[in-house]
RNA sequence: GGCCACGUGGCGGAGUGGUUACGCAGCGGAUUGCAAAUCCGUGUACGGGGGUUCGAUUCCCUCCGUGGCCUCCA
């Protein structure tokens, strides 16, 4: 069967070729570590997992190699290390907030069963192929330096735009660009500029200064993915002008005229129907969510929707997630198995179709090792029953009371006292208690357990 | 202002030019002393108005609504 993606390059479902199969190489903008991530950052994060997991698949886990970067050198970190941090020198500030965010980060994505990336570069550590990059970028004569910048020159490349479809009398409509005496053109961006003072500095041919904002995604993915490669993944937000502007720089500099054959967005996240915001008071880190949601609750919720389309994360929704997989782990939770149903590989085939493939999942409660293989492919079911059972909220009944009054239950209904024994499932219901009738298998003894209602 | 998505039954959410995915809830039945759980069955929906077509939810136009990008942003 065919693999297909949409490719917002040519706004299609085309069929997915890689470049060298025995090698296939993804690229996912990371987060920015500047403050714990959100649960609409956790969106891309779990997608191309889940491609990524395919790809696995598909072409062998060794075949696969997934870079996601993280951001480590920008405006907001630096503001919030000088807040968070005014006793400590700048550089010690900034690694103070970067690590505490990226360690939660890690442990955010794990939670929500992502894979390791196969390298998950930071830019700090790649200054040097940044300007690598910038310095073929002018000896190309595709960039500029002026006043202590380098700017790119976007006139000097004639599709400028074809990611985002505008076009430059487009972009100058909205007017909204930086003006700047330095600047050739309007649309020129920055690919280094020097830094004020307070602010990370690296020295450069240019003088000491900082990198622009999107070289360093130009410069990883070519350091460790090469100078072409085959998917480009991030939120759709990021299609312009970060993609826009890295497509342009990696084109310009290597003169291949593609950076990456297939260019993935994932639709935005909406909370109880409202954008996210913190000024909504809606605004929800992954690492509160997992406070109250296993984060294979998250995950999958997460799936439940194209990852093109807008989702919108509700109470209701997770509610109704946590069931399905508690039905799910019910079947399928103890048993072995990672070999995933054809039918399931077919529907993530076209598109990542993940609610076509969980409607496949329904259809396997009689296969509970399809089944099981099956969400394993997604990056579900990854724990025995038992500990998932336990992550329902602890009980806050008594239990040896609840015991005692189950006990006397059995005893009226032995008796065939009736009466009694809907009095006392009554008062169990009053504490919450939700009883199962049933028999022994082998003795036909009556026994009844419990469950607290959910 | 410019550009771009989206609008499906009570809810969530796929998909398709013509045989009404799937899930949740609901309803009916089996089962049960009665329930719960489980199993079986059950839903003719595609924002409004035009157009193309033998036929449109699916294509085109338009209107309305929602959201996104154009500035850091998943």
């Amino acid at each position: 069967m065919t693999l297909r993606l949409f490719n917002t390059l040519t706004k299609a479902k085309d069929v997915f070729t890689p470049i060298d199969p025995a090698n296939v190489r993804m690229y996912v903008c990371g987060p920015t570590v500047y403050d714990f991530a959100h649960i609409g950052n956790a969106r891309p994060m779990i997608v191309f997992d889940v491609l990524f997991r395919l790809l696995r698949h598909r072409f062998g886990t060794a075949h696969v190699t997934y870079v996601r970067n993280i951001t480590d050198v920008d405006d907001k970190i630096n503001a919030r290390a000088a807040l968070e941090h005014p006793g400590l020198p700048l550089n010690e500030a900034i690694r103070a907030v970067t690590s505490l965010t990226e360690a939660q980060f890690r442990t955010d994505v794990a939670e929500l069963g992502c894979l390791e990336p196969t390298v998950q570069p930071r830019a700090t550590e790649h200054i040097a192929e940044m300007i690598a990059m910038i310095e073929r970028l002018v000896a190309a004569g595709h960039a500029y330096a002026a006043e202590g910048h380098v700017l790119f020159d976007v006139p000097s490349m004639p599709d400028y735009g074809k990611l985002a479809r505008r076009s430059l009398d487009d972009m100058l409509a909205g007017a909204r660009v930086d003006v700047a005496p330095y600047k050739q053109d309007a649309m020129d961006f920055v690919l280094w500029k020097p830094s004020k003072p307070g602010e990370p500095a690296w020295e450069s041919p240019w003088g000491p200064g900082r990198p622009g904002w999107h070289i360093e995604c130009s410069a990883m993915s070519w350091k460790h993915l090469g100078e072409t490669f085959d998917i480009h993944g991030g939120g759709i937000d990021l299609v312009f002008p970060h993609h826009e502007n890295e497509l342009a720089q990696s084109t310009c500099a290597f003169g291949h005229g593609v950076m990456a054959n297939v260019w993935m967005h994932n639709g935005f996240l909406q909370v109880e129907g409202e954008k996210m915001s913190k000024s909504l008071g809606n605004f929800l880190t992954i690492r509160q969510l997992l406070d109250d949601w296993p984060g294979e609750v998250l995950r999958f919720n997460m799936l439940r929707s194209l990852y093109r389309q807008p989702i919108d994360f509700t109470v209701k929704g997770l509610e109704e997630s946590w069931r399905v997989l508690d039905d799910w782990y019910g079947i399928a939770g103890d048993v072995a198995g990672d070999v995933p149903a054809t039918t399931v590989v077919e529907a993530l085939s076209d598109d990542l179709n993940t609610p076509k493939a969980i409607a496949e999942l329904h259809g396997l409660k009689s296969d509970p090792a399809g089944l099981a293989g099956s969400l394993r492919l997604l990056g579900l079911l990854a724990e025995p029953k038992a500990d998932w059972a336990a992550r329902r909220p602890a009980s806050t009944v008594d239990q040896d009371h609840v015991a005692a009054l189950v006990a006397e239950r059995i005893a009226a209904r032995k008796a065939k006292d009736f009466a009694a024994s809907d009095r006392l499932r009554d008062e169990l219901v009053a504490l919450g208690v939700v009883l199962m009738d049933g028999k022994d298998p082998a003795t036909g003894e009556l026994i009844t357990t419990w469950e607290l209602k959910r």
